[in-house]
DNA sequence: TTGAAAGCGATACCAA
DNA sequence: TTGGTATCGCTTTCAA
C-alpha cells in the first residue's frame, strides 16, 4: 500500500495539519518537530500524491507545452530552456504534441486543459481558433515562442525583422543583389508571410525592388531546399546570386543539390540560412547564418510567467541574435 | 470559476453520480439523458479535473518519459512513438529530463513519483541505483528503451549483437579486415561497454583478432568522431580501413574530419554509422548505416505497457533494424 | 506550535 | 436507469 500523509501523522504522533504544513514549508512549526518528520517520512517511503494537493489547494504545478509534430529541429533547444527555468521553480512541464489530426487535436487540448495547466507554451505554432478561443475563456495564459500570433498573445521570439535584415544587408554587402528566399515562403500562414513581407521590406530598403526578389518552397524541409535549385530554377542559369533559407536544414538542402550538380557554394550560389544550429557546422562550406539563442527563448518565456508578470497585457520580448559569418557567401563585388 | 460535474448535474437535473458515468461512459444510462448531458457540458465549458478524478480513483493516467538531456537525436522520434501509441488510449505522457546535477535528478524522480506515474519509460538511460530502488519498491514498472540495463527490467530495443554484427559482416564482406569504433567506447557505462563487447564477439566470429579491433572515444558527439582521425590516429596512416561509428554525428564528423584533410570517403576509409536518421541522407557521400527503427521501439514499448502484459517478470522486445547501404564503404577485395 | 474539521472535484458502491 | 454518499489524500482556515 501507498504510503499517505496520515501514516506519517500516526507514525510521528501528530496531527495530518503539522505533518503538511512541515512537509511543505508553510505556515508555522517548530523546526525540532519538523525535522522529526522529515526523516520519518523519508524512512516509511512517503510521496505526496500531487492530484490530491492540486485539488485541494485548487491549482496546479502544471504548465503545457506544445509541440508541432512536424520537422522542428530547435523544439528540442526551447525546451531545454523551458526546462532549466522550470525545475528551479518546482513546475513541471506537460509536454505533448500537435499534429494535423483534428480528434488528436482535441484531445491534447483537453489533456491541457484537465490538468488545470498554469499556462500554455505554443512552440512556433498557430493554433486553430477554437483551441485559443477555450483558453482564453478559461483565462489560461498563452505564450508564443519564436513567433507573434496576434496582438493579444504575449510572445517570446527573435526580431524577425532585425533577423531578415540582417542576412539581407549582409548580402548586398557582399554585392548580391538578386537574392531569394528558399523554405517555407507559403502565404496561408501568419508566420511565414510576415517572414516574407520583411524580406521584401528589408529588400526596399536597401533600394531593391520585387524584381530582385525570387521565392521558392512551402515548407521548412531539407527537400524543399534541394528541389529549389533542381526543380524550381535552372541549376545552370539561377537568377539569384544568393539565397536565405528559412531553415537551417533548407540550407543544406541547397548546398547538397549544388554539390550534386558539381556547382560550388559559394562560387555558384552564396547560401545563408536563419537558425544556426550545429547543422550549420557540420555543412561543407560551413554556413553562415543568424543564430537564434532557442534556450534563452525558453528560459525567458517561463521566467516571464512564473514571475507572473504575464497577466492581462500583451508582452512582446525580444530575444538577440547574432550573425556568424562562415564560408557560404561570396564576395562579388 | 470553473465549472464542475456539479454544476453540470444541476444543469441537468441529475445527480453527480449519473453524469460522471456519462461523462466517462461507464455503467449504464440512457443514451437521450446521456445525448442531453454531453450537450449541456459542452456548452457550460466543463472539464473534468483530472487532479480529482486520479485522486478518486486511485489511478494515474500519467506515464512518466526520462530523457537524457545530453544530446540524443534519436529522443525526438521514441518520444513521437510512444506518444502516437498513447493518444490512442487515453494516457498523457509526463516528459522529464534527466542531467548529471544530483539535486535536479531528485526533483525529476519527484515529479514523477508524486504524479504516481504507471510506468517509467527510461530513454537509453542508466539511472542510479536509488532511483531504481525507489522505482521498484513502489512497483513502479520501468521500461528500458533502446537498451537493456539488466535481467530485472523489460526492455525494448534493437539487438544490439544483431547491430554490431550485420555492420562487421558488411565490411568483412567488403574486404576489411582492420576495422576501429568510434563514438562511446568507453567501459564504464553498461551500454557502452555491451557494444564493445559485441564489436570483439563479431570480429572473432570472423576470425579476426583484437588485433584488428582499434577503439575511439567516449561520447557519441560529432567532435569525437572529428578527432578520432584527425587527433586519436595519423590521418595519413590510419591503421584500420573502415570506421563503425557508435551514431550519425559521430559517422559525419569522421567525414568532415576526412575531407578537411582532403582525403575521400570511401577511398581513404570506409566508414558505416549506427541509427541510420536523416542526417546519413544528407551526408556527402551518404553513409552506409544500419538503421533502428526508432518510432515503433517507442510504439511497442508504450502497447506492453498499456495491455499489462509487463507485470512481473521481465519481457524483453526486439525490435529489426536494417542495413542500408549507400555510398561510404569501399570493396576493396 | 499544534489539532480538528471542512472542503477540493471526481468515482464507485449500494440502493432505489 | 438513476441517486445518495463515502471516499481518495491533501490543504487550509480557525481554534485551542
Amino acid at each position: 500500500m501507498v504510503v499517505t500523509l496520515k501514516d506519517v501523522a500516526q507514525a510521528a504522533n501528530l496531527s495530518v495539519a503539522s505533518v503538511s504544513r512541515i512537509l511543505t514549508n508553510r505556515g508555522r512549526y517548530s523546526e525540532t518537530t519538523a525535522k522529526r518528520v522529515r526523516e520519518i517520512a523519508r524512512e516509511m517511503g512517503y510521496f505526496k500524491n500531487q492530484s490530491a494537493a492540486d485539488l485541494a489547494s485548487k491549482k496546479s504545478r502544471a504548465v503545457g507545452v506544445v509541440v508541432p509534430l512536424i520537422h522542428t529541429n530547435f523544439a528540442d533547444e526551447i525546451i531545454k530552456g523551458l526546462y532549466e527555468a522550470t525545475v528551479a521553480s518546482g513546475y513541471e512541464l506537460l509536454i505533448t504534441y500537435l499534429d494535423d489530426n483534428e480528434a488528436h487535436q482535441t484531445q491534447v487540448f483537453n489533456t491541457l486543459l484537465t490538468r488545470q495547466v498554469g499556462a500554455v507554451f505554443l512552440l512556433s505554432l498557430d493554433i486553430p481558433a477554437w483551441m485559443m478561443a477555450q483558453l482564453t475563456t478559461q483565462s489560461i495564459p498563452i505564450i508564443s515562442l519564436t513567433t507573434i500570433l496576434n496582438e493579444h498573445i504575449s510572445a517570446v521570439t527573435s526580431n524577425e525583422f532585425i533577423v531578415m535584415d540582417t542576412l539581407v544587408d549582409h548580402l548586398v554587402s557582399k554585392g548580391h543583389t538578386n537574392i531569394a528566399l528558399i523554405g517555407d515562403t507559403k502565404l496561408t500562414t501568419n508566420i511565414s508571410s510576415v517572414r516574407r513581407r520583411n524580406f521584401i521590406e528589408s529588400m526596399k530598403q536597401h533600394q531593391l525592388t520585387t524584381e530582385n526578389a525570387f521565392f521558392y518552397g512551402n515548407d521548412h524541409s531539407y527537400e524543399t531546399g534541394y528541389q529549389s535549385v533542381t526543380e524550381g530554377y535552372d541549376i545552370n542559369a539561377l537568377p539569384f546570386t544568393a539565397a536565405i533559407a528559412t531553415a537551417d536544414l533548407v540550407g543544406v538542402g541547397i548546398v547538397n543539390a549544388m554539390n550534386d550538380a558539381n556547382k560550388s557554394i559559394p562560387n555558384s550560389l552564396s547560401v545563408v540560412t536563419i537558425d544556426g544550429l550545429q547543422l550549420t557546422e557540420m555543412s561543407r562550406p560551413q554556413l553562415t547564418t543568424i543564430q537564434q539563442n532557442f534556450a534563452e527563448i525558453g528560459r525567458i518565456a517561463m521566467n516571464l510567467f512564473i514571475e507572473n508578470s504575464i497577466d492581462q497585457q500583451q508582452q512582446i520580448i525580444y530575444v538577440p541574435t547574432k550573425l556568424i559569418e562562415r564560408d557560404s557567401v561570396l564576395d562579388i563585388k
